[in-house]
DNA sequence: GATGAATGAGCGTTCATTCAT
DNA sequence: AATGAATGAACGCTCATTCAT
């Protein structure tokens, strides 16, 4: 009856995304085959049919999951290559940048692992993942080589024909992170800088 | 019935090998959470409570599975590494040779594919894994470049620090092929040649 | 708000009837463990809280609705077998004529399959049915037949006792229909006169 | 250690029975629908998965029910009518009299009125019951009508096409006795006698 | 009255593990 | 040692019912 009786209301927090962020910490933490859709419903604070009201089942959580986590990076990089005006080389620059700081030094990282060792097992989503996050991930980093050698910038070389070259770090890192960190932490920063330096070097070569 | 104790283990095939073997192909095909202990039985040609009489549980028998499935490899490329004549370049040719064909060109690519999966989820594993493979591997990468930086033939530079950035396209491999491959084929062996390529521009430029 | 009180229920088209005829429309299709008050409540078009408040349970709601679906008919019968001036014979032939069309011949079998499927569950109904449905509609078999004998019209045997008999291929139809149809169907016309045929042989044989 | 000591071994009621005999009372009980595989089990002495080591769902069960319950009695006719050298009244008769005793004087009775009610929603058990029971007992009939007329103890009539008409009090006196019988009993014996009557007026009078 | 988001008990089915033989 | 029938806890999902608005 006092004007605070539900503090709940005042956030609102989107019920949505309740969810999504209580299956973020048990899917992280377990594993999507080993989470029990109880438990996502108890971090989320509501009851185990709420669940099915925003996600119709355990897979399109998942999916969601994946969604909500891929997309704003996505965009960003979507509104970096498609709005930069810098030479070729800074805006490969800028985007490991983006990669180290947004994708390997946030929870994503963790998101990156989970969907990696779990996808598998499920056609659909990987396919719903590979269409909608990898391959145009990929598209980016092929996008900028191939604008780079129209441009005269880089060096035509087979790179262009593999993308997955370039963003090979990205799952050597996730996987170490997640696996040896504690007895055998790998400085992922200097090492995605190696792997770009690397690439550069081939890129910049005259031919 | 007493006088013949000894003389049953000689004829026994060695029913833990059977047993570890019947594992390691249904974990391989299923993953470890979708494995049934009825299939590993079945495929052992021993019934289910036999696997409990030398394994206490799933997970140890996973544990006992994936610590023994990665020394012959290993062996080989010891050998290589510690006999091998050749020049540098030479030498890292051959052992990208010997992962494209008996890695990733083998049923071993989804050896790896399961531990990678797989091994979060028990620490002690991915330890031991560290230890006695990773480290191992990298270790002989590390030591052609040392070697090769020592003779002049390769140029010193931070690859020497990171051996897992030579190594960076082996996980992406064994995954893009466990996930993507149906509808988004991915020609591995020239992936690794491109990969090859990368390095030695960089390892071979005159700085 | 107050004044409008009694507007509101004159306008509403009365709901409580648009919930019942959803209700029947459902439970015929669906059975009454199969059906979803929240189909109930979208084919009613209201919600599904409103439902409840107008029958308390489902199963009040199943109760209210299959005391209400049978009386039309027997009006019509009660009518023919009052004012019918025709012989015995035609007055059983009409009357048969008339379950035909009306009954096994309109969507009213599947409402008598609900009911014959689900009224053992509700004893309540079981005897709200028997004395508002069934006893009359086989007292008008038993008035012809009593009627005929004393016209010198039938002949006096003991399907007079057993009217059942006389209903027995409804229920046999009704069932036929709902089960086997799809694989192996029924002539219910020619089914239903070869019964009425039956009869007449026996009724009209001078004993 | 004792003799005596498992009890149970000594009758070792064959768990598969034990199962199918719990499945029928708890099924006449309750319906198929409303009922549960825990109840099955909990009367059955055994615990819930032993249940799937015999039936591989609860439809199956509900499979195995029907063939249990109904091939005893279809033997039993199928000998009847293979090998009895009666006349063909006599032989009616003797089928009317065994239907009497083994399908409307046991619990059969029951399982018939669960059949009925529970089987519209499972069209796979429709068709086995339809192809296992139904069109084998309408066979019978048939048989004994076709070949009644071929002795030229019969006349030839509709009914030949519809033995289905032979068999309607069936269903009839089913549903009676599960739903009406406490406050309307119904004499069922000479119900059946009176509609055999029936019959044979018909099939007896010379065309 | 009317709404529909939220609830949570309930169910069929699976499968790692046990244990009497 | 070896068996495999039996166990029973666990899980994803459903849906009648409730209740704050």
């Amino acid at each position: 009856m006092t004007t605070m009786k539900r503090e709940r209301r005042k956030e609102a927090p989107d019920k949505r995304e309740e969810i999504l962020n209580a299956a973020l910490s048990v899917f992280v933490e377990h594993g999507f085959g080993a989470s029990r859709m109880d438990e996502v419903a108890k971090r989320a604070g509501v009851a185990k049919g709420t669940i099915y009201l925003y996600f119709p089942s355990k897979e399109e959580l998942f999916k969601g999951l994946i969604e909500n986590v891929a997309s704003p990076p996505l965009e960003a990089l979507q509104t970096l290559v498609d709005t930069s005006d810098a030479d070729s080389e800074q805006l490969l620059r800028t985007m490991f940048a983006f990669v180290k700081r947004e994708l390997l030094g946030t929870e994503r990282r963790q998101v990156i692992h989970l969907i990696l060792t779990e996808v598998h097992r499920f056609p659909d989503v990987a396919r719903f993942y590979y269409e909608n996050v990898v391959s145009r991930a990929l598209g980016f980093l092929r996008t900028i080589m191939e604008r780079g050698v129209a441009r005269g910038e880089f060096r035509d070389c087979d790179l262009v024909r593999f993308p997955q070259l370039m963003a090979a770090p990205l799952p050597m890192a996730v996987f170490w992170s997640a696996i040896f960190e504690p007895f055998a932490p790998l400085d992922v920063d200097r090492f995605m800088d190696t792997h770009l330096d690397l690439l550069l070097t081939k890129l910049k070569v005259k031919s």
